[in-house]
DNA sequence: AGATTAATATACCGTTCGGTATACAAAAAG
DNA sequence: CTTTTTGTATACCGAACGGTATATTAATCT
């Protein structure tokens, strides 16, 4: 591993243990063995930091996340598929996904949360697409696709939040097919009745 | 409102918009017209003031909750009930809830987070023996009613954040008990299928 | 009235913060 | 074989951090 790719490994670790605010940068480099500088010449910043880390993570998903949202099938399927991939995410690195979270929960003013905002805002859009598309063709949404789209994400997170409390740390279950069937049917039936 | 009052005031609303770790002991005294002696004479530390502030907020929703999870009634009243304590103590004060939730989602080893789990444990235990009683008339939840709690205050949360994101600043609507009995069918069609 | 306690302020402590000027070594390019 | 570029380190910056020693004012008690 480089020292750039090591960094952002080490810091990550730290982001999730302490939080984004909680971590100096010199404790960043400390536990890479490097020093200030190095980190500065690749990042930049502190914040810069997070946001390469946000990017070289968090836009496979998105890209993964779009193409199933915007594939012309059933409702029933998309859902089931961004189930899928979420979860796949989930599995790939815990620590990133339990970071993402608490970034995404922290204060609106924090420069961490507005770093991590805009990749919501976006998984969040194509799932309202999705939902929008099925309203053309079904109709009866009453403009609530938005609120759909907020609690379907919901959901699936508060799904693995308790994968995540039940099996804390060590060899994690695969989670199965049939569970994140039962998920999405959950939510469909809070939805479509 | 006395001084007491007005730093823990102060410190809420700057938690809430900063995160606890952003935001400086320097920063509440001069939102409150004081100085840091005076922070330091009430709470003694930056950690103090908000243990103090959960403590002065936080107790009474909690009291609350214990009261309805051991009333001996039917598992939907009873969690109409809480359904109902929530979100009374959401419309109380958004703020407040929405930095309760923050300080939940945060790293394991931040001392803001340590300081607010001790409540949230408490809260789950106690709707955790609720499933229990139910589980010792029914005899069917299959010792999962560690995961049933989880996912009860998960979807209450989910719930009131998509509120929070709905109705952001302006005069909120106030959330009815009709809104509340779809929220818990929902969960338990969920639970009890 | 005098003594005591509660509440607040001035001015400071050492430490850590994010960030940088500068130098130097290694490698790539000419 | 130079020259340039890339990567890394030493040593430092001013500012902000959480916290405190001490003094002073205002209220309470005896």
């Amino acid at each position: 591993m480089n020292n750039k790719t090591l960094l952002m490994e080490c810091a990550k670790e730290l982001f999730y243990a302490k939080g984004y605010d909680a971590v100096g940068v010199q404790e960043i480099v400390e536990r890479a063995g490097l020093t200030k500088p190095t980190l500065y010449y690749y990042f930049g910043s502190k914040i810069g930091l997070l946001k390469t880390l946000l990017e070289t993570r968090f836009e496979r998903y998105l890209f993964q996340v779009k193409e199933a949202a915007e594939a012309e099938s059933d409702i029933r399927d998309t859902l089931y598929r961004l189930g899928e991939i979420s979860c796949a995410f989930y599995e790939e690195d815990r620590q990133f996904y339990m970071l993402m979270m608490a970034l995404l929960y922290s204060a609106r003013e924090n420069e961490a949360y507005q770093a991590v905002r805009p990749y919501f805002v976006e998984l969040y859009e194509s799932i309202v697409r999705a939902f929008e598309r099925e309203a053309g063709r079904l109709g009866n949404m009453r403009g609530r696709q938005r609120q759909f789209a907020i609690g379907f994400l919901g959901t699936i997170h508060q799904y693995l939040f308790l994968q995540w409390e039940t099996d804390p740390e060590e060899n994690p279950g695969k989670i199965s097919g049939e569970q994140i069937s039962s998920v999405v049917d959950q939510f469909m039936y809070g939805i479509f009745t």
